[in-house]
DNA sequence: AATGAATGAGCTTTCATTCAT
DNA sequence: CATGAATGAAAGCTCATTCAT
């Protein structure tokens, strides 16, 4: 039940806060080991025993166990939509913007910060009241701009239904491409990409050719 | 961190082999612990406690706490897919099937056996490689059904791209409703059903009227 | 730093609510190794050790170290104090009730349940402020029978400063026996108790011949 | 029961040895929080807080927190004692020299260096038998003049019982005025003194008019 | 079948001490 | 002298599982 065989820290990606400071190295080697065995499974040795260190040093980066698995999850969310908020900007119409959504929340979750954007999603569960908190309130400005794009779509009709069920179900249909998208396979993040657009855009051919 | 207000047993409900006999009673409240608490995070004491017999008592019915998880499972899995199937049976179109399964996998999140349907897809990492492989083995012939019926409306040019990709985004979107849907708001589970038909075939209105 | 030769449980005196239980074996040995060892430096280890348990079983018992501490006081006071209120209803005077506090104090500290009552001293900020309170308020009866009977024999004129001073100070001189007595010498606890008596009333002989 | 609201260091009595350098700073703040907390339960991170250092610093002033605790008693004493043979010296009768005793004793318990007399009282334990030892070798002169004194007295019939467990009782009961003596209350250390003589003494009118 | 005390390995966390800078 | 990251042994406590009754 506990996967032993790991990755050394070397494979595991660099992006953003995750830099090769101690605090960085740890954050990379949680996110994976959280991912693969998951946040309960893991112990601080299997951790620290990743990250090159004795497993008491982790305590003068983190407060305790679940200051690293809250940590792993703002770094994420930060690194990713300063990102897409960024593409926003330069996206004019709704359309484009949420194609910008899509494929950045796309790439998130199947690009380098894959298993940090899993471990947002599968250990919630495993954060106290108080640190889910605070992650929520970072999400908050995000999830705003899904459901403004969305609620442009739909006034001029290319959405079908409220822009909150609708974005609730794009999200399932996104978040569940890390459990069988391979990016070694045929299809490309493009053409991936292209698929949620037609899901999210149901009579996408009378807008946007 | 740990959820401590339980339900008592007679809230969560009854169905299939989930029955009242002991065995049936210890996975009712397995399926509601592991839901709200994570199998890791549930103890053995936990849950027999909800039961309301002692801890050592749960090993003359299971065999290990991994085996109640795996019950857990695969009760869930044959109660859904055997009412699915006989529902199968009756729709005779591509479209009706389609419909069939979407509305049969929404009740199976979102109905009675939602936390057991819950627990399959979030503790499936904490299964070893032999209890994964016993629960694919009982999926396989429901998945085949999906991908049959996708694979008919592909041909009729209802589904734009192949099946198994399709098929991935789908289940996405209908997975993730436990995580939003209230049976008590505004959304019926037909509306619902409505709405994910909408995504799966985006040109609708040419098939359906 | 540590002590480390310990005496064996049998030799550790059974008294009151510290008898042959499970319960009562840890609460004899854990006033033992706390009196010689002190509560920080005795790990659960070596508590389970001198039982001759497994440190986890501990647990069954006790909710916790503190716990353990906690009950070594209280069954001491309980065993103590109800001991001195029987001796107490059959002493008519308050020459005779002061002989019986001073006695059973002594015997408290000196005997069989004497590594208890250090305990009770010593280890006292161990313990939360809660654990505090549940103790205190068993104490209270019985620091209300030293003051009336202090207070009675002022009023005689036999003691010669108000009866909560003088309390401690008698306090004092009692609790530190504990330190140089040894009952083997040639000192009795009868003489001792004299010698007691005679640091409490100042000029005995004008009231005792 | 961890004590976490700190003096500040100013407000930590300067005396003796214990002054403004910065091994006097570091046994200034060691006597405080041994005693308030306890010296397992002080950490030297506490410690070094409370002094305006860095933990590892401390190591540099002394060889372990062990030798940090021997300190606190060795300066203690020294301070102590060398003030009472001072006016030892002046005191002619053996009534003089009892009374300097006593109130020299009760200034080191309850005055500026109680905290660090508490310390030696309350965590002799902690100290291995060679830094016991070390503490045992200051206190002999000390105890020595108690003894002859209370000989005196007793040669005189001033005192009714053998020297050395007269001084063991009044050891006591000076010792625990620590635990509840206020300085801010009616009583004043002049007339606590007297109490303790009349223990001391108990015919004391006869001797002293 | 059911009990519940006992197990014992393993968990997260603490902390005095070291040492390169 | 001072720093503060790192160490690593040991702490209190948890918990799935066993088994005599």
């Amino acid at each position: 039940m506990k996967v032993r065989k790991l990755k050394s820290l070397a494979e595991i990606p660099v992006m953003g806060a995750l830099d090769d400071s101690p605090r960085g190295r740890v954050l990379r080697a949680a996110a994976h080991l959280f991912h693969v065995q998951g946040y309960e499974r893991t112990t601080v040795r299997d951790l620290a025993r990743l990250v090159g260190i004795q497993s008491g040093s982790l305590f003068h980066h983190f407060s305790s166990k679940e200051e690293i698995l809250v940590s792993v999850m703002e770094e994420a969310i930060r690194y990713n939509f300063s990102r897409i908020q960024e593409n926003l900007q330069q996206a004019q119409s709704p359309f484009a913007r949420l194609e910008v959504l899509i494929r950045g929340e796309l790439e998130s979750i199947l690009g380098p910060t894959g298993e940090a954007m899993s471990v947002l999603v599968y250990e919630w569960d495993a954060l106290s009241a108080d640190c889910q908190q605070r992650v929520l309130t970072l999400r908050e400005v995000y999830e705003a701009s899904w459901l403004q794009t969305l609620e442009s779509l739909g006034q001029l009709h290319a959405v079908p239904y409220p822009a909150f069920f609708w974005r609730r179900l794009l999200a399932g249909a996104i978040a569940w491409t890390s459990h069988w998208y391979r990016p070694e396979g045929s299809l490309t993040l493009d053409g991936l990409t292209g698929m949620v657009m037609a899901m999210a855009i149901p009579k996408q051919s009378e807008y946007l050719n």
